[in-house]
DNA sequence: AGATGTTTACAGTGAC
DNA sequence: GTCACTGTAAACATCT
């Protein structure tokens, strides 16, 4: 049976970025995705911050949500009829927070698809600078992390986070009090909250087609092949009795359909 | 209509 | 001072 959450922040504002609350969120969940209600109810149900002014941070984490790439988005299935999509976590983006901590990431996270049809863009507003400039630092970056990268690549576990958090408040002398939930490194295999966009990135065809965004699948040619579903990328990961049970496979079973026989109306591929 | 998602803009903050 | 990240607001489009 899963422990509730403990947290000790009252009605103050925790020290988590959106970001941070979102990836919380979904990494609590059973499946590893949440829908934007759901998000929203996690934050409220753990967070009594957040019950307040509902709507001025609920469209902050909604821009989050869409801007950055750390967060994918998954069509809902035609039998499971609701609002929104739901959205889960990049399987790449464990190696944003700067020493584990949460209170400030190390850097964006930018999808390295994303990152090169960027490039044929101008960049014009502050943020398309800011991108821009990201992009030559990411680029750079993809090689040498991908040889000597041995931190954890899904750090999002609540008490991961709190964990971490707990570390970095008391390095700074916080008087804060935190009730962290007891750690236990478990070293097992995990696949990535998206099958659909962890098989794309792991085929070849993302080799070659790297200026596909997930919801560009179906323009992929006809005869791309994929990598079957269930492709499982080793990482160490760091959790507790909460989320044990829930920090395997996630049941969303990807399909892919390299022609567009099966797209929704805005052009994305149920799975 | 209301919820959801995208984009732009800008100010504040911390690290370097 | 510059850069990167974060929070907030707002406009707008799309979907249920």
């Amino acid at each position: 049976m899963p422990r509730p959450l403990r947290n000790s922040y009252g009605n103050a504002k925790p020290p988590y970025s959106y970001i941070s609350l979102t990836a919380m969120a979904i990494q609590s969940s059973a499946r590893k995705m949440l829908s934007l209600s759901e998000i929203y109810q996690f934050i409220i149900d753990h967070f009594p911050f957040y019950r307040e002014n509902q709507q001025r941070w609920q469209n902050s984490l909604r821009h989050n949500l869409s801007f950055n790439d750390c967060f994918i988005k998954i069509p809902r299935r035609p039998d499971q009829p609701g609002k929104g999509s739901y959205w889960s976590l990049h399987p790449d983006c464990g190696a944003m927070f700067e020493n584990g901590s949460f209170l400030r990431r190390r850097k964006r996270f930018k999808s390295i698809r994303k990152s090169y049809g960027a490039m044929g863009k101008v960049a014009t507003t502050q943020h398309h600078h800011q991108k821009s400039a990201q992009l030559q630092t990411n680029l750079k970056d993809v090689d040498s992390e991908s040889k000597n990268d041995t931190s954890p690549r899904h750090p999002f576990a609540i008490e991961s986070i709190i964990g971490s958090t707990e570390k970095h408040l008391a390095s700074m002398n916080s008087t804060e009090s935190f009730s962290p939930l007891p750690l236990s490194n478990i070293n097992h295999t995990m696949s990535t909250p998206c099958g659909a966009y962890s098989t794309s990135l792991t085929t070849n065809a993302v080799n070659t087609s790297s200026l596909y965004h997930q919801t560009d699948l179906w323009k992929m040619p006809a005869n791309t092949t994929y990598l079957p579903p269930n492709v499982n990328l080793p990482v160490q990961n760091t959790c507790t009795d909460f989320l044990r049970e829930s920090m395997y496979y996630p049941q969303v079973r990807p399909s892919f359909a390299p022609l567009p026989g099966n797209l929704c109306r805005n052009g994305m591929l149920f799975h």
